[in-house]
DNA sequence: AGCACGCCGACT
DNA sequence: GTCGGCGTGCTC
């Protein structure tokens, strides 16, 4: 066999590809997605094939170390994909490669596969190194949905029916959860749309299990994978179908590099590979809506009357002394509910007891010795815990500064929101949960509950929803804030089957407004008019530059020599936005700014970055991060 | 990302 | 005189 030279990305934020020598000792002949050991520097690591060459620029070319697939890992298809990715999200071929990959396929070690990795499930030879997921027009396409089903239960049969399809044609179908505690109730669901094998597909499984099940979509012996963000990765060999229910989960967006959005990845594989996709939402984002506007999507909306009543407690008129947190009328509303013998949701988005611990002497707070937050008084816990770095630390007896016994807990929780309420209703069964809780409660009139419940409300229905605070949801530093509140209000309003009680200062803002209803048109209406005027999403494109370092000043610096790049490079339809310290400006030690960038068009956006960090240069002790926030728009255009 | 190379301050 | 900080650049 003559000599050739491949080209290999490895899993690095390094540009590449780079160039190695395919000798005599590799028997077959390479072929690009397949998985190489190579030596990278001083390091051994796994390469994937993406190209072959006879010349190189390069004199001296190491060798391939080892094949470690008789067959491409990955077809073409999944290498265009991969290099779109990689596009969109200012990260490297390799890594994004590495992203689809499941664990024990990312390490430079040799798998070996069962027989039927090259075969289906009726034992036909299907040729792996052909991806003909995109050569044939798939005869099944829908459009492109969103299901907008307010009361979670309507979307159903719709859903099924089209799962239904996709598996009679043969193809593949991805259903993507928010949260792995739902899988178990999606699988009993599809059960009725076949009997094809369904596999579970996420992070939280063992290595064997990922490998097992991605091995089993891959070779066309599964038809249906279930499972969290990495689940749109699934390397089914035709397509068919991909479903994301609750697409405003706030989970699908990936918050560590690449930043990629599960939804607008979605999008773009659908175009690749010509398949359906459903979105399932009861309350979706307002990206998403302003699409089905837009008709690239078809919006199927599934009404439903809220039957529950809205009250909304106005705290400037009806505030309780400020020391107890629940208002007269909600008060009343739970009394009434207690003798109906019926159940009480309180929704208080703040775990453990207290959040902040303050000498009343010398008004030291505790704070974490890691992070910028005051910690949290866990009273089931015993234990001071930071909500950030869970760090954990003994509860002070005294003052740490000025030794005193005057330590005072201020600021809510649950824990501390159950014991004024068993107060309160000496006769109620009053019980807590929130995401350290181990197990939800079985048995209680009255519930304290952050939104950890979100994902477990299909169990317990409540007669009446109490939202304690939603101020802070409302106010809070993310351009989101509206929409999420929204999404909240209405998933609660559907859940409450007599009333859903807020307590807000601000009784007037839009969100509460429209959430009576619930009028979906009137909140996009105007939600999707804000975005336009203050020029976010879906109008334009964000990208946010973090800058973190153990060192303060080293991180500001760097952040202020980036942004004066920015600034010297950028047109003049691009807008920068001075770095800032985030929300959290310290956390596990470092320290954290931000710089916002905004502007119409992505490939504007990513060379600017590009050429700025690369004036700028790479210090070795501060971290940069990319992350992208785009329109999902971008995705469907050539 | 790692890791080596290289150039300036406080120590046996 | 050296040990070691981290700034800079490279990995086929």
């Amino acid at each position: 066999m003559k000599s050739a030279i491949v080209q290999v990305v490895v899993g690095l934020p390094v540009p590449g590809p780079f160039d190695y020598q395919w000798n005599g000792v590799n028997p077959q002949d390479p072929k690009p997605g397949m998985r190489v050991k190579v030596s990278f520097g001083p390091r051994q690591l796994v390469g994937v094939v993406v190209g072959t060459r006879t010349k190189s620029s390069f004199k001296k070319l190491k060798p391939v170390l080892e094949v470690l697939d008789s067959q491409p890992i990955l077809g073409p298809t999944m290498l265009d994909f991969c290099r779109r990715v990689s596009e969109y999200y200012g990260c490297s071929l390799g890594e994004a490669i590495l992203l689809t990959l499941p664990n024990a396929l990312r390490q430079p070690k040799r798998i070996e596969t069962e027989p039927g990795f090259a075969q289906d499930n009726r034992g036909e030879a299907r040729p792996l190194s052909v991806d003909d997921r995109s050569t044939k027009a798939n005869p099944f396409l829908l459009e492109r949905i969103l299901l907008h089903d307010p009361a979670g239960t309507k979307r159903w049969p719709l859903i099924l029916e089209a799962v239904k399809k996709a598996i009679a044609q043969d193809r593949g179908v991805i259903f993507l959860v928010p949260e792995i505690s739902r899988i178990a109730q999606v699988v009993e669901r599809l059960r009725q749309a076949g009997d094809c094998p369904m596999v579970e597909l996420d992070k939280k499984i063992s290595n064997r299990r990922e490998l097992e099940n991605w091995l089993a979509i891959k070779s066309g012996k599964a038809c249906v994978a279930i499972g969290s963000r990495f689940a749109v990765f699934a390397p089914f060999p035709r397509m068919g179908l991909i479903v994301m229910d609750d697409e405003e989960h706030s989970a699908y967006k990936q918050e560590q590099s690449p930043f990629y959005h599960t939804r607008d990845v979605m999008l773009l594989r659908s175009r690749l590979e010509q398949c359906s996709v459903i979105f399932a939402s009861g309350a979706p984002t307002a990206e998403l809506w302003w699409l089905a506007q837009k008709k690239p999507v078809r919006l199927i909306s599934l009404p439903q009357k809220a039957k529950s009543h809205w009250q909304l407690v106005d705290l400037g008129i009806y505030g309780p002394k400020r020391r107890f947190i629940l208002s007269v009328p909600l008060r009343n509303s739970m009394e009434k509910i207690l003798q109906q013998k019926g159940k009480t949701l309180l929704w208080l988005n703040r775990k453990g007891f207290s959040s902040v611990t303050r000498c009343q002497k010398c008004g030291f707070s505790l704070q974490c010795p890691h992070c910028d937050v005051n910690l949290t008084y866990s009273y089931s816990k015993k234990k001071m815990i930071c909500r950030r770095c869970q760090a954990k630390s003994a509860i002070p007896a005294v003052c740490p500064s000025c030794h005193s016994s005057y330590l005072r807990y201020y600021g809510i929780g649950v824990e501390k929101l159950e014991s004024e309420v068993s107060r309160l209703f000496p006769q109620a069964r009053v019980e807590h949960f929130d995401a350290d809780s181990p197990d939800f409660p079985n048995d209680f009139d009255i519930l304290i509950a952050t939104q950890a419940v979100m994902g477990l409300l299909d169990h317990g229905r409540f007669d009446l929803v109490g939202i304690v605070q939603v101020d802070a949801q409302l106010s809070r530093m993310d351009f989101r804030s509206g929409q999420k509140t929204f999404s909240l209000l209405t998933q609660l309003r559907y859940h409450a089957k007599q009333k859903l009680l807020v307590q807000t200062r601000v009784p007037d803002n839009y969100c509460l407004q429209t959430a009576r209803k619930p009028d979906f048109k009137k909140f996009y209406q105007e939600e999707i008019r804000l975005r336009q005027e203050m020029g976010f999403p879906p109008f334009q494109q964000i990208f946010l530059l973090g800058f973190r370092s153990f060192k303060e000043e080293s991180a500001l610096e760097q952040a202020n020599l980036v942004y004066e790049a920015l600034r010297e490079k950028a047109p003049r339809s691009v807008e920068i936005s001075e770095p800032q310290p985030d929300i959290i400006a310290k956390l596990r030690d470092k320290y954290r700014f931000t710089l916002m960038i905004k502007g119409k068009k992505v490939q504007v956006l990513l060379e600017l970055v590009e050429e700025a960090l690369g004036a700028v240069g790479r210090k070795s002790n501060v971290i940069t991060t990319i992350n992208p926030d785009y329109s999902p728009m971008i995705f469907l255009k050539a």
